[in-house]
DNA sequence: TTTAGAATGTCAACAAGACTGACGTAGTTT
DNA sequence: AAACTACGTCAGTCTTGTTGACATTCTAAA
C-alpha cells in the first residue's frame, strides 16, 4: 500500500465510478433474480409477495405470523392479505401454538411445498448457472459484499433463522 | 470432505443450502441497497420508480425516452407518468432530438442534479462501506456473480451504456 | 408525394402490494 | 381484574405497474 488519496492501486476499488458500476449490476441482477419464480406465478392468483412467504414458511417450517412479519419487512395487514390467499387454497397451514395458544405455527401443506418446489428449482437453477460460471472463489465474495451491505437487523435475520423455535 | 455424490471439494458451492443462502443473501441485500434513497424520497412526492428515472438520466445524459425504458423496463405509460412530475417539478428536461425531431432527449437541470446527487451519495455510502469491509477481491466476485445472474439483454444495458448516443 | 411506420404523449381503467388508522377477540401475564 | 400480546379485519390511500385505444409529429420508403 502506498500513500496518497486515489493511491495504491488496492483502494481504486472505492471510486465513485466503480460504485456506480456496482449499484447497477445490483439493479439489474436483481431483475434475473426475481424474473424465473414471477413467471411461473404469472397467470396464478399469486405474485412475488406469495413467493416470500412461501419460501420463508418453508425455510423455517413452525415459524410464528410475527416472526414472519419481521422477516418480510411489512405490514400485517399486508402479509395477512397474502396468508388468507394461501389458506384459502390450501397451501399453508396454521396450527396453534403448543405452549401459547395465541400463535399461529405456519407450515407449508403438501401443494404447498409443490408450488415451492417449482419456485425455488426455477430460482435456484439461475443461482447454480451464475455460480457454476463466476467459481467457489466469486461466490465467496458476492456472498461478503451482500452480507456487509445489510442493514444490521436484516443481517440478523439472515444468519439467524432457527428451525423450529422464534 | 472426499467422496460423495458431489465428489470434490470445489463444487461444495452449489449445493442447495448453498444456493439458498445466496439467494436469501439477495433479498435481504437488496432491502438494505434501497433504504438509504427510500428514506430520502419518503415526504417528498417521490418514489423508487424516480429514483431509477434520476439515476439513469444522469448517467448517460441525452438519452431518448424509448432507450431509458428498454432499460428501466416498464410500459411508456408508467415511465410517463414518472417523468411527467419530473418535467413539472423542474428536475428533468427534454431537448428535442438535433437529427431526428421525434425525440426528445433527456437531461437533469441543476435542480434535478442535486437531487440526484443526494440520492446516489447515500447510496454510495452504504456501497462503499460494504466494499471496504468486503475487499477488493470480494468485490470482483461480487460483480461476477451479478453479472452472470443477469438476463443476457440486462447485461447488455449493463456493459453497454454510452454517453450520448443511443 | 403520399403513405407506412416509428417515437412519443395521453386518457381511462385496473391490479398488486405496500401503507395508516381503528377496532375486535382470544389468550397470557402481572 | 387489568394490562399486554398475537393476531385478524375493515376501510381507505398511495405508488407503481399493467392493457387498450387513440392522437400527434416526424422520418423514410414506395
Amino acid at each position: 500500500m502506498a500513500d496518497n488519496a486515489t493511491g495504491s492501486d488496492s483502494l481504486l476499488f472505492l471510486t465513485d465510478e466503480q460504485l456506480r458500476k456496482g449499484i447497477e449490476a445490483m439493479f439489474f441482477a436483481y431483475r434475473g433474480f426475481t424474473a424465473d419464480p414471477d413467471r411461473i406465478l404469472e397467470g396464478m392468483d399469486y405474485g412475488r409477495a406469495h413467493h416470500r412467504a412461501i419460501h420463508f414458511i418453508h425455510r423455517a417450517p413452525g415459524m410464528t405470523v410475527s416472526s414472519l412479519l419481521g422477516i418480510l419487512g411489512v405490514t400485517k395487514q399486508s402479509l395477512n392479505r397474502v396468508l388468507r390467499t394461501l389458506f384459502d387454497d390450501g397451501l399453508v397451514e396454521a396450527r396453534v401454538g403448543k405452549t401459547d395458544k395465541r400463535e399461529r405455527r405456519l407450515h407449508l401443506t403438501d401443494k404447498g411445498a409443490t408450488l415451492e418446489r417449482a419456485l425455488s428449482d426455477a430460482q435456484r437453477a439461475r443461482m447454480r448457472a451464475a455460480y457454476r460460471a463466476a467459481g467457489p472463489q466469486a461466490v465467496h465474495g458476492f456472498r461478503t459484499v451482500l452480507e456487509a451491505m445489510m442493514d444490521p437487523e436484516m443481517r440478523r435475520q439472515y444468519q439467524g433463522l432457527r428451525e423450529d423455535t422464534p
